[in-house]
DNA sequence: AAATGCAACGCAAACGTTTGCGTAAATAAA
DNA sequence: TTTATTTACGCAAACGTTTGCGTTGCATTT
């Protein structure tokens, strides 16, 4: 029950705490048989170093945090999950928050990860988030890494896809399937991925001599019934769209919704790509073409860079560092 | 950047630390202006308690880890959302991990867990932890409790939903929309809401004097491509079921997919109800009928017992909270 | 005037670990 | 034999906080 220490290890050997700290480091100035002694009992005994003792000594607490909007999404559970494995190979354990789409929850997650001394912090942007203040003080405090939704106004380590590649070509897929008039239901205004991957629609647009319309744009949040409606508006135009670039999955399937209410069909009179290729994607009716991330490996790049960047003393300059996406081609936009 | 401590107060006020902190805790023995002027400096330099001393000295950490299979259910990221609510509360600090369905990840994550040095656990079983000796073992080091997936032969606080009221809500309601032959697509067979569930199913029937037919129940893993052959299986016998109640919600759909295949039509020639009323169950045409479990709520409770235990020194008897479910009937088995 | 009481604060130890330095004994070199 | 060198270990401080037990100065009581 009582976690035994290096005190009762050295009592037991009539040895002192300091000989057994370096027995169990392998310090060269220590006997080799005592080294032994030293760990067998160690072992025996099931040691384990006090991890409260070592943070208040090296002021470190071998912990990071993450913040993403939620965990939910199962592009951030399986960026969580290539976190933790970076993080417990080199020795760290994660608290991971949920903002809930939330700033002023993202602001007392910040909150709780400095009061619970973590040496860096992950985070993913809630869709509203545009007082970063909240994350200007943190980094002046420790080190932080942005990753998927970042921000152009910090200056830290990022991580994301090329988001522009990812939607130019999903477009062109589009274009090249036979859709005339393509429409993209984007996320929040001021949000970066929503405003780049418009970059790759209207490159994608441009490339094929169509006419960008300022109409054929429509923002909506990041929840499908909000999407729903923001789709309705869109297909009710005189001139409705044939084609549809949703910023996620979910705001694809608020369209498929929208298709349906109109009646409708998908792909023939309204082909569709969704983002992030979520396994929801892979379930829907027809099923859903998506823009695949990698998030897994995202999640441990992320990761890898903070720790080093909290493990390099001082100097340190931000690495960007963006994925290629892949697109996956189903039902939803296989017009044939 | 550098935390500011108890003794760098100490130091501008010419004050000694004990002092500082019992004024801070507002010890009776320490004159009002003195405690009035450390408590705005502390304010004015934002002083932090540093949770490593504080770990140190009370040899408790004031952090809980949890474990459960997969943050992508949305279940799960939801009753982590309570979880992280009441612990936040009461000044604790959450660590979570997925064990990603795997008995041998799951108990990697218990041994983080421990080296960590939470002060207790919370724990939804992998579906197919069985050797629950990692288990048992945490239990012998630190509180323990289980929510949603439980086991039997673990003695400790349980959190999780009637099963099996939830379950003959479910089977009664497709009993009642018209269905003869109803099947139970069940998940592993060691699993216990798998059975308390199937109890659920036998009690229907028999409330309402339709016989059980052992071929009408399947078992199949928490995977809707799993569940689909399983479903389709079921769909491919000569005496096919029109009803069919799933343990979860992706096992619905697989069933539904299956039912697709076939080109059965849901719900005139197959009804189906899921479990857990994921959001994906809103998002499927037809949309799902499922039963829902307070999931928030579960979470929470989860979390309050635990810490209860923690902070209740020595003797303490577990408590087991059961949750009525929610059926909510949507258009998969309004047969009308 | 001496004894008593109390208010307000400081000292020092403790939690578990690491690490610079000191020191004893044993060996090697002179 | 004396001196220098090495080997193998112990002492004590430090990290930040709490807490039992002093200690000081002052006012009140006899």
């Amino acid at each position: 029950m009582e976690q035994v220490t290096i005190k009762d290890i050295a009592r037991l050997l009539g040895l002192s705490p300091s000989t057994v700290s370096r027995a169990l480091k392998g310090s060269a100035e220590i006997g080799k048989d005592t080294q032994e002694l030293v760990r067998e009992t160690a072992k025996k005994l099931n040691y384990q170093p006090n991890k409260a003792a070592l943070s208040l000594l090296h002021a470190k607490t071998r912990t990071i945090g993450v913040v993403v909007p939620n965990l939910g999404y199962s592009f951030f559970s399986i960026a969580l999950q290539g976190i933790e494995d970076e993080a417990s190979e080199r020795g760290y354990t994660v608290i991971a928050s949920q903002s809930l789409e939330s700033e002023e929850k993202e602001i007392r997650n910040v909150i709780d990860m400095k009061r619970s001394g973590v040496d860096g912090v992950l985070i993913s942007l809630a869709q509203y988030s545009r007082q970063l203040n909240h994350l200007m003080d943190l980094q002046a405090q420790m080190p932080v890494v942005m990753f998927d939704r970042v921000s152009d106004n910090i200056k830290c380590s990022k991580i994301f896809v090329n988001n522009i590649a990812g939607a130019f070509s999903a477009v062109e897929h589009l274009i090249k399937s036979g859709c005339q008039r393509i429409a993209y239901l984007a996320g929040p205004k001021d949000l970066l991925i929503s405003n780049r991957r418009r970059d790759g629609y209207n490159m994608a647009l441009y490339r094929h001599k169509r006419k960008v319309e300022e109409t054929l744009v429509v923002h909506c949040e990041f929840c499908h019934v909000h999407a729903m409606k923001a789709a309705l508006r869109l297909l009710k135009q005189k001139n409705r769209p044939d084609g549809i670039f949703a910023i996620s999955d979910r705001v694809a399937i608020g369209a498929m919704e929208a298709a349906k209410k109109l009646n409708l069909r998908i792909p023939q009179d309204l082909a569709i790509v969704g983002f992030n290729d979520e396994p929801i994607a892979y379930l829907m009716s027809p099923t859903l073409t998506s823009v695949r991330q990698p998030a897994l490996e995202m999640g441990r790049m992320a990761a890898k860079l903070l720790i080093d960047q909290i493990e390099s003393a001082g100097e340190f300059t931000p690495v960007i560092k963006s994925y290629m996406t892949k697109l996956v081609v189903r039902d939803s936009s296989r017009i044939k």
